[in-house]
DNA sequence: TTCTTTTATTAATATACCTTAAGTTTTTCC
DNA sequence: GGAAAAACTTAAGGTATATTAATAAAAGAA
């Protein structure tokens, strides 16, 4: 793929949502970067801050924390067109607790924050657009919310498959897992006892 | 209390994140609605949409909704000074899954959503100060799935009491059970056990 | 106050999920 | 293609939390 191959995912992803004329996409193009990843390569790691978006182009990705007793817990996973961050880190300006990790070898386009937030006061139908997003990853991580507090295990792999369908062939099972909230070898005795 | 306390106590809050020129104060004191509940009362039900901001100056409040099985899960609790919604029905547009409901007799200050969005256009202030405050939404709600998945259900009840300080004392420990996804016999408990 | 309703406790039994450990299958890479 | 590494499965035994049901305590209403 070419770098414009890249960037135009990004522009015409952008333009699903809001109206970007030819001095929006300029600017864009000016202050973005693109990334390749190789696999398990890490796009940044706990005790540094995000400072940029991250729309994904190519392959696969996740975020993930280590808790107290070195247990995995994914948090987001991603592939073509898809977000990629530790928007928590991103947005509060604190040190992150993730691990950011491409999964497959991947190409990520990155919009660094302060060029963006510049550009937010010169191109409103970008600022709007991101504001769409972090609204929609409200939503979404409130949804997960209700969703381990009524369900069980099971109907949160089922939630998960239908939600994440292309994504759930790519990773290995054990990240599923993870993300689920258990243990690998409990996700492999309920794929067993339920088909 | 006047309506004007309640209308101040708004002002000042707004006045800590961003600076409110006299236009701003009179643009939203403009739009601005001011709501009496009594105990148990409800803001909103499930099937309604979330139509404004609603910041509580007296009482306190929460949203929980019924899973399947009846059973109540509280997302959101809130006193004096804070805000309540369901955040996902208000910026998503859809309908609400939630009820919000008054714990005590309770005022709030609402603003409409429609409103608030115009006068984002005249008033940068304020649509800066709500695009702070979903961030700072998003924030917290990520710490409470990171939470949900490493800590068991004391630790989580200790992050709670740390966290809710004030509020802990105000609400029935039912609900506070419900809001860290336990029964209220497993608080019961726990609290025994680690007294 | 007294009665009624709501909330909290206790305890026995049940279940979802974890831990450990061993064995098997799949993927990676030289 | 074969060895090594990574991922997956199976099963036994253990723990955190749920369920049920009964009692006790606290709060609200008359």
């Amino acid at each position: 793929m070419t770098n414009n191959e890249h960037i135009n995912l990004l522009i015409n992803h952008i333009n699903k949502d809001v109206i970007l004329n030819e001095n929006d996409i300029e600017a864009l193009t000016k202050i973005l970067e693109i990334k390749e990843l190789n696999k398990k390569e890490f796009l940044f790691q706990p005790g540094e801050t995000s400072n940029s978006m991250n729309f994904i182009t190519k392959g696969c990705m996740r975020s993930y924390y280590l808790d107290e007793n070195a247990q995995e817990h994914t948090l987001q996973l991603g592939i073509e067109e898809w977000w990629i961050n530790d928007l928590y880190s991103y947005l509060s300006r604190k040190k992150s607790r993730m691990y950011v990790q491409a999964l497959e070898q991947s190409t990520i386009v990155q919009l660094p924050r302060l060029k963006l937030e510049q550009l937010y006061l010169e191109a409103p139908a970008i600022s709007h657009f991101f504001r769409i997003k972090i609204q929609s990853a409200y939503v979404a991580i409130q949804e997960r919310v209700i969703d381990s507090m009524s369900d069980d295990a099971y109907d949160r792999y089922k939630v998960f498959i239908k939600s994440y369908r292309n994504i759930e062939q790519r990773v290995p099972q054990y990240i599923v897992a993870s993300y689920l909230g258990v243990t690998p070898e409990f996700l492999s005795y309920l794929r067993k006892k339920h088909s």
